[in-house]
DNA sequence: ACCTGAACACCGTTCAAGT
DNA sequence: ACCTGAACACCGTTCAAGT
């Protein structure tokens, strides 16, 4: 029938994406569908792949939304309201990775299906991620680097990314089975413990190995 | 036209679970479905509805039994083989841990699709998991916490816990971003180095933490 | 130019009808 | 009793036909 909407491609843009995270607020992206979705906003399932390219490109433009909310729910660098001399301190980096973690784990806990969104989505074979999307990861790398750097000045480059990639792929493990209670048996799990202890026995660790000799 | 084959349900249990995992050593999961796998079997769908009772049931069998493989791909306690006396030692505690957490990382990065359908196998709802899968995984745990607690004897059993917890989540987390090449951009990654790195900073530190006072 | 709706090639599941 | 094959209610995608 061809009943034209007044909306901009962009206007279907931001519908559509805004309708998936709704739902996402308490379902799984399983529970979704192309179908759903374009019966949903009043257009047919063809104007929706016209705008987005399929139905795979309109998932990824929902995490990409995911990923900007996701940094703006991180603590931000923060390094003005630092006393600059004592900023080299165990302590400092102890603490500035733990609120990094426990943001992290908190926003996985308030969105676990946006977030799960996120790492289900199998890219097709090894296409490579939007350039900006890898912007956002090595911005994150970037300040953790600093971070361990600052603790332990001795630390080569090359050793500060390899701690602070090991310390985040352990947090993402954290995050990921807490959420998914599947290899804890039984029990409360205790996401943030979990993460205290991993990042105070990791960093002291690493601070101890760096001191001296 | 009911051509009725000489398959006793076990065997057709077998011979489905078989061409799946067959499958999987090459694909993802989600290349295969019901419709092919029966006819690559040379029955309808509905005959494997009735052995399996679903395809999602049928996709928890071939978990189970990856389960298995897995399990028999750990190194085993081996008690027997190491001196009783020097048993608990930090040494000893470090070899093994780092040696399970490789042989993990190595499982899954030999049987990728596999080891991914086991986690990537949503329960419907929060659906138990059967009590001997839940068994495995007690096994293991109680494992790395008779680790821990050799190595550090003035830790509590709730610290121990927590500890191997904190552990096999960081274990398992490097292994999800090792294989999915998602997290970190660019750069060959190095699962085991990573491995390393972050069993011997948390043991170091857990050893540290309950050697005196 | 834009959108639709039917068609296409799938999917898991059900179930009456065959043997 | 067991298995089939058609039917059902889905799915993402394509594309000729309408406006």
């Amino acid at each position: 029938m061809a009943r034209r909407k007044d909306h901009t491609h962009e206007q279907i843009r931001s519908l559509a994406i805004e309708a998936v995270l709704a739902h996402l607020q308490q379902a799984p992206a399983s529970d979704m569908s192309l179908r759903k979705l374009a019966q949903q906003l009043g257009y047919s399932p063809g104007t929706l792949i016209n705008v987005f390219g399929s139905y795979d490109l309109l998932l990824l433009s929902v995490n990409a939304h995911t990923l900007d909310q996701l940094a703006a729910h991180l603590p931000s660098a923060d390094l003005a309201s630092t006393e600059p001399t004592e900023l080299a301190t165990l302590e400092h980096t102890h603490l500035r990775l733990l609120a990094l973690a426990s943001a992290y784990l908190d926003f996985a806990r308030q969105h676990r299906y946006q977030w799960q969104l996120l790492f289900d989505h199998r890219l097709p074979e090894d296409e490579a991620l939007p350039v900006w999307q890898q912007q956002r990861i090595s911005d994150l790398f970037a300040q953790l680097e600093a971070l361990l750097a600052a603790c332990s000045p001795r630390a080569s480059a090359g050793e500060c990314q390899r701690a602070a990639r090991t310390l985040w792929a352990s947090v993402h493990g954290i995050c990921v089975l807490s959420l998914s209670e599947k290899l804890f048996t039984s029990e409360v799990d205790d996401g943030p413990a979990m993460l205290a202890s991993l990042i105070q026995h990791y960093i002291s660790a690493w601070h101890q190995a760096h001191k001296e000799c």
